[in-house]
RNA sequence: GGUCCCGUCGUCUAGUGGCCUAGGAUACCGGGCUCUCAUCCCGGCGACACGGGUUCAAAUCCCGUCGGGACCA
């Protein structure tokens, strides 16, 4: 067999979502596997829809999921070569001119039969299909045609595209064979669909890949889920990049289309989250933390990235997305955490001076891991003849301002002794009735 | 409307004639663990669109119907 060679050819009309964003993957994947070549070719022949913005964010959107590609190329670099087809094509008589515009015709009597790796065989009565523009007025190429001479001309092996195509394959097919070019194999694989069942689009909301980013999703996890959509090994669920690359082929694609559900891509980025080594995942959270206005960056910076670490350790276990752990680690800064009006009931004044007590010991404690808080905690407990249960959760209120959270002791150490007992010290403040009066 | 594609739990899917009274995952519900939530463990709910064939045997093959989608008008 030849060597692969895939492509991903976007049309930089707007951001790259999600649907695209699977095809350019596939298309990855398929070249990776086979060790073939993977083409970034920008179809940007419409200039009046193409914009330099959304090329920038086609190419930030695929270097985030980790798609390098080999080559790149825009498709109106080839102009004068697509122009040059067109002639030929004119002077074959296989095009006309008409009203300014040169129309592909399409031979009236026959079949073109479409052999597509996926769906097999698929005839098109030639009556059926209507001659087409290949060169507009202005002179500029439409995009099937223009991907006929780029696919050909750039050695394309393979075009693994979404099968809204798989119509207008058998006029490329015509194509092909009036300029005596060499024909790639083609593969329809099935659309992304959103909760109503139609083509994922805009009207679906967040489906720009970037939002996947700013919503704090890991490109591990977006990868692995639009992997699984239409493709599958087993019961497996959790693959990593290397696995998708040696498991991956056109075999095990379905052909029925999938809707796009976000519940599983946050469980699998959960997954992921609870993979990711620990300071890579502080770093990215620090980014996380300023941009949701939880801390400034001063504040991160004097936290430490080692401190932020070891946190996030505790803060993914219930964290889905990058962002939602940011939230979670507001108790980690010094700053005033309050407790809800419907949480305040628990500090009487026993408890009130217990929690005195549990601050002195916090701050006094010689060993600072959650063991050696848990010692202190413990003999405050047993001076006062108490279970943990009956402070546990006034602790947990008074240092992070919520009822959840990882286990007690946890939360005292990665919030620190120093926050830990100036908000212990605090409590009487939040005694039902005493707000605003400390 | 025409052409084409598709049709297994709500969702993603396994299943390529017997291993299927249909498996996994997610979501949801219940229980266990526990200072809470999450994780985890256990349990539950839940699908072969329908009708005809072919065959000893069909989710799997064939035909039709219905349904959904895409493209073109």
């Amino acid at each position: 067999m030849d060597k692969v060679v895939a492509r991903f050819a976007p049309s930089p009309t707007g951001y790259l979502h999600v649907g695209g964003a699977r095809t350019g993957l596939f298309n990855w994947l398929y070249a990776r596997h086979h060790g073939g070549t993977f083409v970034l070719r920008i179809e940007d022949t419409d200039r009046t829809r193409s914009t330099e913005d959304a090329i920038e964010q086609i190419i930030d959107s695929l270097t985030w999921l980790g798609l390098d590609w080999d080559r790149f190329a825009r498709q109106t670099d080839h102009l004068d070569r697509h122009v040059e087809a067109a002639h030929q094509l004119l002077d074959q008589g296989d095009a006309y001119r008409d009203e300014g515009a040169v129309w592909f015709r399409v031979p009236a009597e026959g079949v073109t039969t479409v052999h597509d790796e996926l769906l097999g065989a698929v005839a098109f009565q030639n009556r059926e299909l209507k001659d087409m523009v290949i060169l507009r007025s202005d002179g500029t190429p439409t995009y099937n045609f223009a991907c006929v001479v780029d696919d050909a001309d750039m050695g394309i092996t393979h075009v693994i595209r979404g099968d809204e195509h798989l119509n207008n394959t058998p006029k490329q097919l015509l194509m092909y064979r009036a300029l005596g070019l060499p024909l790639p194999k083609f593969a329809h694989i099935p659309l992304i669909l959103g909760p109503d069942k139609t083509k994922l689009s805009k009207r679906h909301g967040a489906v720009s890949v970037l939002e996947y980013q700013r919503r704090g999703f890991v490109p591990e996890a977006l990868v692995n889920f639009l992997a699984r959509l239409g493709w599958a090994y087993g019961d497996q669920e959790v693959f990593t990049r290397q696995e998708l690359i040696d498991l991956f082929d056109l075999p095990g694609v379905g052909k029925s289309a999938a809707v796009f559900d976000e519940s599983k891509l946050l469980w699998l980025n959960h997954e992921w989250l609870n993979r990711y080594d620990l300071h890579r995942l502080a770093e990215l959270l620090e980014g996380y933390i300023v941009r949701e206005g939880v801390a400034t960056d001063e504040e991160v910076h004097a936290l430490g990235r080692e401190r932020l670490a070891v946190a996030s350790a505790k803060l993914r276990e219930r964290g889905r997305t990058l962002v939602h752990m940011a939230q979670m680690a507001h108790y980690l800064f010094p700053r005033e955490v309050p407790v809800p009006e419907e949480d305040r009931h628990h500090f009487t004044p026993e408890v009130c001076q217990a929690l005195r007590h549990v601050a002195d010991a916090v701050e006094a404690a010689p060993d600072t891991s959650p063991a050696g808080l848990e010692a202190a905690v413990r003999g405050v407990l047993e001076e006062h003849s108490l279970p943990l249960k009956a402070l546990a959760q006034p602790i947990r209120l008074l240092v992070t301002g919520t009822r959840v959270g990882p286990g007690l002791f946890d939360v005292l150490h990665i919030a620190g002794p120093a926050n830990v007992a100036q908000r212990l010290r605090n409590a009487s403040k939040w005694r039902a009735g005493a707000e605003d009066t400390a």
